[in-house]
DNA sequence: CCAAAAGTGTTCAGGCTACACCCATGT
DNA sequence: ACATGGGTGTAGCCTGAACACTTTTGG
């Protein structure tokens, strides 16, 4: 028992809300706890933050040993500091949400490793600890920046068609957008660039293939520009 | 040296950015450190989470140790957690802002218990750690916030003036704004409840005190009502 | 030829911006 | 009477919402 100090100190924790679009559903990655407490229970991957880390290398630390992620949008959330969130001891944790492309490849990555599943949000099961909380607080803020920041574009692969980005859009917002002012509204930005490739599948009109600017939402982004949807 | 650990700690602390208004500017409060590191530097007040207490019980706790502040609004800001923040050892810092109203009235308070100023923006000090940054993120906020969410009112006394409430948007969005056209919207919101009161000062006609209608704020937000200048 | 999704314009109403003068008061 | 900030209305423009049919493909 090495490490010893005048007062008592919290532990510090990361826990990371992993969110991903599976076709029209909006998904997140859980891991199945394999310890007591809350064993066998369903839980947001994450871990304790080692004293020469940051928080941000912790949680990035995390999603790939527990959930096979690597280079995914991240970003903090809140920090989450009842007395009563760990029943062992004083646990402080600092959530953040992470935004995943292509669900369906990391799912079997993952799977390997340890048991990780995607959930959709209307099947959930219970969490452990207060992460159902932790949850919800990260869908909020979602919804709000999705609709003022070009995040949406990190939850989907790099190509994508017009009709995938809307579908994101409903799946997280929760309502339908009129096709044609989605539309107008989007590529007035001019921040989708046409490719010269089309996505042809089923028996229907081949869809036009976009990928986002990220330098020219820089730019535009110095100048005040917002983003809205 | 009582309390041991198996895994070395970071030290947990709560660090506070206070605005106020102060006739036309907004102000930042800061305290002057006595102690090592950055003995004599100016710093935000803050301190240690004991691990009894929540985070939020941490901050109002160190605001009213250190500037004599109390019931003011207080909202998570962010978890600063680079690992040489410190330079004694790894300190995890969960920052919040807090809005104060009536900024005279709490300086004496404040100054009577340890050494704590107003500060305008542009006439700031050198500050300890990391806070310049810490300070940057939450102006980066407040003038986020404050133009969808109706914390404005935070920042002035109960009973106001619209140019009192106007002269505050311009401080914290830092330009000027039509008369009649915030006017407009304001009272648009139907959130303002116009006194049987006027203030009289000066040498023209007084002007009518409103207050704010939180009751009926919330009750219009439920129903996804946004607040918008 | 049929089913299925892609793609495309116009109209209308409401909100935002820009802008200048009279009012009530104290000195 | 004058200086000082308080208070008010309108017109043009732009943006957002509503809305239905044609096109291209595979089977």
């Amino acid at each position: 028992m090495p490490f010893q100090y005048e007062y008592p100190r919290a532990a510090l924790t990361v826990d990371c809300v992993v969110f991903g679009v599976d076709e029209h559903e909006l998904k997140i990655l859980l891991i199945k706890r394999g310890i007591e407490p809350f064993a066998g229970c369903w839980a947001l991957p994450g871990g304790f933050v080692r004293v020469d880390e940051t928080l941000d290398e912790a949680a990035r630390r995390e999603l790939e040993e527990e959930a096979g992620l690597k280079d995914v949008f991240l970003e903090q959330l809140y920090t989450f500091g009842s007395l009563k969130r760990d029943p062992r001891e004083r646990v402080v944790s600092v959530a953040y949400y992470a935004l995943v492309k292509r669900v369906e490849h990391h799912t079997t990555a993952a799977t390997d490793a340890t048991d990780a599943r995607w959930f959709a949000l209307s099947d959930l099961p219970r969490l452990a600890f207060d992460h159902t909380y932790i949850l919800a607080t990260a869908l909020e803020r979602l919804r709000g920046k999705i609709t003022y920041q070009p995040i949406g574009f990190e939850l989907l692969p790099p190509k994508f068609t017009l009709t995938q980005l809307q579908t994101l859009y409903e799946a997280v917002l929760g309502h339908e957008i009129d096709k044609r002012n989605f539309r107008k509204k989007v590529l007035g930005y001019d921040l989708l660039i046409p490719l010269k490739e089309k996505r042809r599948e089923g028996a229907h009109r081949p869809a036009q293939l976009f990928r986002f600017d990220p330098v020219k939402y820089e730019r535009l982004k110095k100048k005040g520009f917002l983003f809205e949807i």
